[in-house]
DNA sequence: GTACAACGTTTTGTTTGACGAACAAATAAT
DNA sequence: ATTATTTGTTCGTCAAACAAAACGTTGTAC
């Protein structure tokens, strides 16, 4: 897509999430508003400081303008994902997400056993959790999305309300990334 | 920083890398060598669509465009690591990163096959990679600090230096983190 | 030595983004 | 109902980004 439209996008998307008009936007980025109207209109090709002006208003990393927002929770099996180019044959990449700044991660591992389900409180707001397994089989999620995955799997899902971890095979390693705001 | 001298160095730095002259980018890039020069001189304020022209021309995500480095490495076997508080017994994790904020991270799932290396050319400044394998052998990690992964095994190390992936197992699947500036 | 090519910078002209004002429309206030 | 305020869009002007060519410099060939 081009990048003006997915700009334009990205700005108003923006915008009415932190609950501002166009004129205010303007206003607090000191920027013509007939600036911002042609910029969110996507008739026009705005210049770096414009978009740095925008972002610093909006107080949001300045990448956020070039992204498209991401669903709640994917789930990637081990055999899907699309393919990142590999100039080696015998290796394929799978980009599970691309995450934005301003985020902070934390990588576990973890070793399971057969047992009792581990139910996690909600994490703060906003935290998202990656869950991979390495090897064995877990189901995991909220209660109401929960997944059975097998080793290779990525399973992506909001952190931020009660889950679960459930080991059904008789050991699993899992690979956890916590994704929460900064 | 001025946004328009991060993107000049960031440009500058990139096309470099790449091995091109201002020239052979412009021509690549379709764009005025004259454009190029100035933006990578800091006085101009580009427009998007020169800006796409060029991380296009240079095969980089956009993002990189706005990318500033304390690289370290560290090796964390599968049975290491300092153990997190888990009430069940059954599980137990491992922290292996607890990443600052304003980071970047893409996390991929990487299949490699027994064949030849696969060597990755430097990412931006700044940038660290977290290698993990799920399954299999792998030796990993830039050419002066190699080291043999099996299963469970985390590495950490710089990623804005030359590196290589082999695959000595018949298969193996390896959890890749890259983790970059923003 | 000259001739040639490639490098990046500087100059000049054209195109276009950003600004301010005027605009109509919708909402709020009196 | 009328006035006032806020909404977002459109138009004319100006400054600046972009493109093309000329420029000085460096390195290589002959």
């Amino acid at each position: 897509m081009e990048p003006k439209i997915i700009i334009a996008n990205a700005i108003k998307r923006e915008r009415e999430r932190a609950g501002l008009s166009l004129s205010a936007l303007a206003n607090k980025a000191d920027l013509a508003k007939s600036t911002l109207s042609q910029v969110e209109s996507g008739n026009c090709n705005p210049s770096i400081e414009t978009l740095w002006a925008v972002a610093t208003a909006l107080s949001i990393p300045f990448s956020f303008l070039f992204e498209h927002s991401n669903p709640k929770h994917e789930l990637i099996r081990a055999n899907e994902g699309d393919e990142v180019s590999s100039k080696v044959a015998h290796f394929s990449a799978v980009l599970l997400d691309k995450a934005p700044i301003n985020r902070m991660r934390d990588i576990y591992r973890i070793h399971a056993q057969k047992g009792e389900i581990r139910d996690a409180t909600a994490h703060p707001t906003g935290t998202i959790e990656h869950a991979l397994v390495a090897s064995g089989c877990m189901r995991i999620g909220p209660s109401q999305m929960q997944e059975e995955l097998n080793a290779g799997d990525y399973y992506r899902y909001p952190g931020d309300i009660a889950h679960s971890y459930e080991c059904l095979s008789e050991e699993a390693t899992l690979i956890l990334i916590m994704d929460s705001n900064a």
